[in-house]
DNA sequence: GTGAAAGCGCTAACAG
DNA sequence: CTGTTAGCGCTTTCAC
């Protein structure tokens, strides 16, 4: 073995070249499958690389294909508990999907309004493309990277038709979940959907689903109201008998079982009841509750999938969608 | 304008350079702050870039500087709800931390035992340093990196005094937090510690943490006993009139609240309740839930800031510790 | 204090 | 099919 191949040496090209007796540039395209170069060649070169352990430096790499094999995935630094869920199913989707092309999956966080994190990650070139994981009104991060012109992906919906983006149809499938779980109630009877903050874009999402629900599915003798005020629920609550609850996240429907127990109305029974948010907890709840659950895996796997294509310059849709599923559980009577 | 200024064109040292007739080098040093070099030129230099909007391309940077400017974080793909946030804002600590430095966080995640994921970006040199966010019994993540030589630090503990960590102190924490708790019962009593599973690390910490508070603590007419099967928890619950209930997690506690209320016992009066790992439910459940809060966000900032130290070969400490809070609420009789 | 030149490790024409 | 030669954009000796 020559002098410079030493135990516990990182390996470039240059030691494969020498060993082999090839050029740099052999190892290269024989490693790369890229270029013409014969089979038996190749076997040897990668017999050797295999043998000494040989891992490119992909910064060097990087460099030279002016490539950084990165992506970005940006979210907000502040979260609710579901949400930091979604960002972390999402990421795994991402992660999974970026390393099957040998990307990896860098994270831009961001409060409100800052551009500055994901500004430095683009100009700095740390990244060939970004994935934005929520979208504010009037974005800044979708016009920062359109001024930069700057490829990109958004999750979810509002982008509109230019932008690529991958989207689970929030309003379409809460609207079709609310149908579901309505037409549960077979002689009809009264339907309360219970909603977070109508600041949350989620929310407002939620909220247009359950209403276009109401007034295009023609139910027979169902009525509806709608609660904006979670802390105020049990009023709302007691002053009807109500035949189905919806709403519109998980951490509002804890509340509503709770207040629910303590007016020891019986769930399933007397009053069904659905999330328009899953959440582990309701899968062993007592009862266990019905709710919409969106892949978020998927959605990351896909928005990432997206980004490739465009990096790689293969036709891809701009229009995307992942479907929600129903987990019906007995909470819905089964 | 010289014909090489073009808009939209993102400037390198050389544009710099032949823009202000000096060299590359000087030019390079004048951006950096180091060698010698004259105030003036500093001066100039700087301006131009700022004028051009020039930003260094951080993977030639790289490569030069034999520095990624990329830490990996590794967390496991599947986790629950609440390490899910955890982990999230972990990462954010680490994010806010790290951009301090220039330095970005890529994620690393991985199904038990699975170490390809972390091997490729590390021996692929994709960062500089990894920061490991749970540790396993016999952590292969740890013997890999041990073995390349790979700077790493840990978040939790259990990796020994000879691994650079950032610990909560968990087993302290939660033996303080259980005292402060047990002390609410002036005149002594039961209690009961609920414990999620013991495959996970943690709760082998909390259970720890309970019982030596239990036998150090010398309380008067304290009795104890643990319940390590949530599923049957009703069952140890009715045994016993119990004044005091410890449990490990969330999960776990929101699990003990409902079979509280199957059996009408009131929270807070009738029995203490607390948890050692707190949630955003617990703050506005009813009643609100006394529980140990871990202090996620420092956790990550710290391990990237002794990652940072290690790579820059400053000094630093290799046992860390950040302090847990203890959330007293109305659950302990306020 | 500044410039020239080499080099980080890989890719990609262009020759042969 | 393989070798030679330039780079990619920055840092860093080493001269001057």
């Amino acid at each position: 073995m020559s002098n410079r191949l030493r135990k516990d040496k990182t390996y470039t090209m240059d030691d494969l070249a020498a060993e082999l007796g090839l050029s740099k540039s052999t190892v290269s395209r024989a490693l790369s499958g890229s270029g013409r170069i014969g089979a038996d060649t190749v076997a040897r070169v990668k017999e050797c690389a295999e043998r000494l352990g040989f891992r490119p430096n992909l910064t060097a790499k990087a460099l030279a294909g002016q490539r950084t094999l990165n992506l970005a995935a940006v979210m907000p630094q502040e979260a609710t508990a579901s949400m930091m869920m979604f960002y972390h199913e999402c990421l795994s989707g991402m992660v999974v999907r970026g390393a099957r092309s040998g990307y990896n999956i860098l994270v831009c966080m961001q409060d409100d309004n800052d551009t500055v994190p994901l500004e430095d990650v683009v100009r700095n070139r740390k990244v060939d493309a970004v994935i934005l994981t929520q979208l504010k009104h009037d974005d800044k991060n979708v016009a920062l990277l359109k001024k930069e012109n700057f490829p990109f992906v958004v999750i979810g919906s509002g982008a509109g038709e230019n932008i690529a983006h991958v989207d689970s149809k929030m309003i379409e499938s809460c609207a079709a979940f609310a149908v579901q779980c309505v037409s549960k109630l077979e002689t009809g009877g009264n339907v309360l959907f219970v909603c977070g903050s109508l600041n949350v874009e989620a929310n407002n999402n939620r909220l247009s689903g359950f209403l276009s629900a109401m007034e295009n599915s023609h139910f027979e003798g169902i009525q509806y109201a709608i609660c904006t005020d979670v802390a105020d629920v049990e009023n709302d609550l007691s002053v009807k008998d109500w035949n189905l609850i919806l709403c519109s996240d998980d951490v509002v429907c804890l509340r509503v079982m709770e207040a629910l127990k303590r007016l020891e109305v019986q769930i399933g029974k007397d009053v069904l009841l659905a999330s328009f948010h899953d959440s582990i907890l309701f899968e062993t709840s007592m009862p266990p509750v019905s709710a919409l659950r969106v892949d978020a895996f998927t959605l990351g796997e896909k928005s990432t999938d997206v980004a490739l294509k465009m990096l790689d310059g293969i036709q891809y849709e701009k229009m995307n969608y992942v479907d929600c599923s129903f987990e019906m559980r007995s909470s819905t009577g089964k």
